[in-house]
DNA sequence: CCCATCAAACTAATACTATTAGTTTATCCG
DNA sequence: CGGATAAACTAATAGTATTAGTTTGATGGG
């Protein structure tokens, strides 16, 4: 054949026919050929686009962190009490995840790529919402680290765990989020729980 | 050919073979052609021994799972203070993740079949290592199951973080885990931190 | 002790997947 | 308008999982 009539695929394109191939058919349905099949191509032609089904798969994992940081930032607009930052991160950290859960399974599995200066912005603009917070707080510097490496833990652990099914039935999983949410943030930033001050 | 001379493979050689393949070719060398490789038959001969490819895949994640429940067991042994149980089971999980990350990740990736009894019966003992030092600090009834959930997210979740590479660099990642292992533990039980103690 | 059965290997075939090389052709720019 | 480029194609290679049917060593009953 040769090339087609009308407008051509841009990397856009096939980045967005990915991600409706992972939201619609899982995480292990990304590939090469699965996403040609969408876009009405020969696997052979997407090798225009992209270089590699790795490259593909951390296309969409950028993809799918850079909807994570704009949907944060719009979580966040307007919350300005610190605490309530921390607590609005944790929920949107957890709602994403329930509602992309297929797009934050796939994030989880592909390894970052550190000389990816747009990877590393993202990063960074994740990490700067979660700063914030916690500095106005109190941590202190040396601790900040710690803290947001804390954070992220628990929040990435509970997630994955949810979504994938690990909590054993018969306690609401939303009940667990909002204890771990307390705690956390107690734990983290050295105040008391509100659910369990010592006598 | 036909059957060959000496004993034959059970599906104990089978899953120790594969979980050989995992470590040391990682997670995504898993699958029957490479097993089967590794045991020097033909891949149609593997069906001999498991059902399929994702019935192999989460055999060998059961065998993880059996060989990380005893080393927690064997870590705990002799360690009596509740306190220090919930340390020695934090550091068993991080110190278990980074010698065997392959096998952690393909832990990770393999959704639990809550069918299987000898699954659950090992989730249940890891579980009732956890249960134990919560009931002794005196974590009530009605909050053991989320602080459970708690602890084994921010383990899980710090460790996944650490051996994808996510921390940045820059920052010794063992000091913020001793960091996270105390203030979740802080705030889990309700106690203070021992590193922040507010004036 | 031999023979029938069974388990475990095999071969062969099908159907995916990723990838590379070489070809065709529409679009775009000078 | 023509040549270069980009984007599709076909064809081929190699790897994967899987099923069906075949061969044969090991094993237990008569």
């Amino acid at each position: 054949m040769g090339r087609r009539h009308g407008p051509s695929l841009s990397v856009g394109d096939v980045v967005a026919a990915a991600v409706r191939v992972v939201e619609t058919e899982g995480p292990d349905a990304l590939g090469i050929s699965r996403v040609a099949a969408e876009l009405k191509i020969k696997p052979a032609s997407m090798y225009n686009h992209v270089a590699s089904g790795e490259a593909l798969a951390r296309l969409v994992a950028l993809e799918a962190n850079r909807q994570f940081l704009t949907a944060l930032q719009a979580r966040l607009e307007g919350v300005t009490a610190p605490r309530d930052q921390l607590i609005a991160i944790a929920y949107q950290v957890r709602d994403w995840a329930n509602e992309n859960d297929s797009l934050y399974v796939h994030m989880a599995r592909v390894e970052p790529d550190h000389a990816d200066l747009d990877a590393a912005e993202i990063l960074s603009g994740i990490l700067a919402a979660l700063s914030a917070p916690l500095g106005a707080l109190g941590v202190a510097e040396g601790d900040r680290v710690h803290a947001m490496r804390t954070l992220r833990s628990a929040l990435h652990g509970f997630v994955l765990l949810e979504t994938s099914g690990q909590f054993q039935l018969g306690v609401n999983t939303g009940d667990s989020f909002e204890w771990l949410v307390d705690r956390l943030i107690a734990g983290v930033t050295g105040e008391q729980s509100s659910q369990n001050a010592p006598a």
